[in-house]
DNA sequence: ACGTTTGCGTTCATACTGTTCACGCCGTGC
DNA sequence: GCACGGCGTGAACAGTATGAACGCAAACGT
């Protein structure tokens, strides 16, 4: 279970935010602080409980100070929780600071809960790939967790891809009950292996589907997607 | 033009990176310090200078301290540069620590040259993202540079092995308690014998397992492979 | 020392992948 | 009305991850 602690002055945003915290799957809201003083002070007691928090729904916009000092103040004092910024700053500076301050997300308001929903799942992802101790790890494992923290834009369609294509091959993978391979979900959704694919590895960026090799006999494995 | 700091101790290894550094277009190593207070005295006068340092190459082995140590003094002290770090720890806590003290590249020793060129080469695409001028800014954008600085380098695994199949191989590895021959390792993970060799080579190779004969019965002795 | 036994390591055919490029289509400007 | 540029699609092709076959290496038994 990973505890959450939402820091957000308005009251009304902060109980939606701990509301999408307490749907998602191994997250839990531990509390709510209205101002970075109340946020230290929360964090603190935590952890001289014995229970630190591990991850912080940040706003920036704070009434005792900007989110950000926030940040700096907590790793100074040693704190090792991680940070998703959910804020309406919308100017580049501010984006920037948080990358060097160690925000692991960021994410702009007004947000569909969807969209807060996908980051704590791929938050999830990334502590699972860490978790295990004691073992040493490959540059590709490093790799792997930091691509986890990657989030793509779901509201947004890249280019080349259409929404009426996307829901015919999100359709055929829905039916399917176990994994498909890109030719067979082309064959279903009535376009070509190489389409079904753009679109298939679109889903897979989202977190929509994941990928897995079937063994064959002999010959390279083929790739099976399943939805999520 | 990126100015960077490198950081660390072995003088060889840092003169190395220093010439990295500068062969990348758009980079230039402005100094190299030998210790945390070294480098904390080289960015703070550098910032007085009006002209910061904006990206760290940071050891974490250091003779006055560990490096996360210095990232956290640097971010309370108010410093902005991004790290990358470049280190040879091998363990995941010391992964996740760095994550949460906002390193934005996890570099493990020893690397190929083109590694951290690739490394260098995406930061300074994260930064040209970043560098408009234009106030708004989108989710589709943050989203955009937050994927530059976490992509994972296609280049990390050798050719003829996929990440997919490789994790198969490391877990059934890692739930087993004693040695086991890379038939059993092959049965277990759904792959052939021969698949799976070749990933526990590759997991040899790069420090993960070891290789030890089994004595004992008539004929050539099975080659077992354990964790390390 | 030599045969026997057992599994290793290499080669190569194979099947699927992933990329590149040309085509057709829709919308826009002149 | 016609040229044009951008965009979504699929055919062709090179690339690549896999396993079967097979020769060989390394131990034990006599």
């Amino acid at each position: 279970m990973i505890d959450v602690l939402v820091v957000e002055d308005d009251p009304v945003a902060a109980d939606a935010h701990a509301l999408y915290v307490e749907r998602a799957p191994g997250f839990r809201c531990v509390g709510t602080a209205r101002s970075a003083a109340e946020a230290l002070r929360f964090l603190e007691r935590r952890r001289t409980e014995g229970a630190p928090v591990a991850l912080l729904l940040l706003d920036l916009y704070l009434p005792d100070g900007h989110g950000l000092e926030l940040c700096r103040r907590l790793r100074a004092a040693g704190h090792g929780a991680d940070i998703i910024a959910v804020t309406s700053a919308r100017d580049l500076a501010t984006v920037r600071q948080a990358v060097s301050a160690g925000v692991v997300q960021y994410l702009l308001k007004p947000f569909a809960a969807a969209s807060l929903r996908g980051r704590l799942d791929r938050y999830a992802r990334y502590r699972a790939s860490l978790s295990r101790d004691g073992e040493a790890v490959g540059q590709d494992e490093v790799d792997r967790a930091f691509a986890e923290l990657r989030t793509a834009d779901t509201s947004t369609l890249p280019k080349g891809l259409t929404t009426a294509t996307l829901e015919s091959v999100a359709a055929v993978l829905r039916e399917a009950t176990g994994g498909l391979a890109a030719a067979a979900v082309g064959t279903a959704a009535g376009v070509s292996r190489i389409t079904a694919r753009r679109y298939l590895e679109y889903l897979v960026e989202t977190g929509r589907a994941v990928r897995e090799p079937q063994y064959g006999q002999v010959g390279r494995p083929e790739l099976c997607y399943r939805r999520t």
